[in-house]
DNA sequence: CGTGCCAGGTGCCCT
DNA sequence: AGGGCACTTGGCACG
């Protein structure tokens, strides 16, 4: 089930990944320089670092800090194994767009490999569809009276997470945001209004940001654009899930 | 220098993990279960999968495909290792937000650990930064005649790349971006070009978006709008940066 | 296949 | 520590 080898010749390990690279994970240790060119370009000189394939063509340089690769292809990418001389060459090319990535490996210290699968069902719970999911099956989330028209309302401008009403008879523009509330997503709110009010003259229009936070400067913008916001609680919404 | 078990038992392992986590890359292949809960909520049931944990405090669950880990903890989070009964167990905690990783492996098909460092200076060409640093040495890029007043102009509503003046005398806002533009940078020239305006009544202002392409409901808005869109080619900066 | 947009985004720089 | 923003953003759903 788990293959390795340590200290591989570059001819063994040169097999080894041809023989996996199609099917299986290949987590590869070893001295390797590398170099990336496509939409940037960047270029790593020789170091110990660790080599991450997977079957559906990723390409990951780690190094000893962060979180992401230094160096990468995404999934779909197509893999290439080769030798020259006493190093053991990937190449990576990722084909829209197009980039390239070469990694030469100088010493192998152990290449290894396992099937590993995927989990088919992942979820992940408190994503923005829950949140909206909530105020669908209970709109007084948002506020007493609140009337749903339209879920994901198409505009020119962009998309509305939900268009609904107040007992008021106002139209209201509702965005969702799962977390911190930005500046970015004020505006984004401001457009939809504009938007409706254009589209609706003399009619009153309610532009409302829920989410579980607002940044100080977010905040500002929403009141100078006289919007406004309504914070959920993980609590809140939970029930609707 | 590379330090392996296979097949340990949970007691070899712990001790193993337990020697290099804040010191080394560590690699696991294992029968995993995980959860992880903060701001979200996610859970995966027992299957093979790949751990990758560095010193700097990242925990990362690997599955088969994919190029982002399935579950992880960021740089900056603590792991403590222990064992349950047969079970060997990572919890990681991220402090702020407050977040919980705790994965149980159930087999350890092989631990192994390796020293590795970080390329200090690593740097990527071709970044935003470097085509408004082209567009500084060579103002000509944007337009024959134009003259930069400031860089990373901070105004209200956000920072302005560039704000300059054309041969005319207007005032020229300048957004840049490195690839594609999307309608979002088209919305944020418009933003700063309104901000402009009306910091300086009856002066002329012109809004330029640089950059490597545009997409088209982007070249919509911006019509829409009376901005305009300059194209750079990776080779019309090379020679500045 | 591009187009749009969320994400537990991550990383970087600044205050 | 928190804000603001670029990123080779990645991933997904949809036309």
């Amino acid at each position: 089930m788990l293959d390795h080898l340590l200290n591989p010749t570059v001819k063994d390990a040169t097999q080894f990944i041809g023989r996996y690279k199609s099917s299986r994970v290949i987590v590869i240790y070893g001295q390797v320089e590398a170099t990336y060119s496509g939409r940037a370009a960047a270029q790593l000189r020789l170091m110990p670092r660790l080599i991450i394939t997977k079957p559906d063509g990723v390409l990951m340089v780690h190094e000893g800090y962060r979180e992401k690769p230094v160096i990468w292809n995404p999934p779909g990418s197509q893999l290439f194994v080769s030798v020259d001389g006493d190093v053991l060459v990937l190449r990576s090319i990722r084909y829209s767009p197009r980039e390239y990535v070469t990694i030469r490996i100088h010493k192998v210290y152990m290449v290894s490999s396992m099937e590993i699968g995927l989990t088919e069902d992942f979820k992940v719970i408190g994503t923005e569809k829950d949140v909206v999911d909530a105020i669908m099956a209970n709109p007084s989330l948002v506020e007493d009276g609140f009337k749903v028209l339209s879920r994901e309302y198409e505009t020119m401008v962009g998309s509305i997470d939900i268009l609904g009403e107040d007992k008021l008879g106002n139209l209201v523009v509702v965005e969702v945001k799962r977390g911190e509330a930005s500046p970015e997503a004020v505006h984004q709110l401001k457009r939809y209004v504009e938007y409706i009010k254009g589209k609706n003259p003399g009619r009153g229009v309610r532009g409302i940001l829920v989410a579980t936070g607002i940044s100080t400067s977010a905040y500002r913008y929403l009141k100078d654009y006289g919007l406004e916001f309504r914070r959920y609680t993980h609590a809140n919404i939970i029930n609707y899930t």
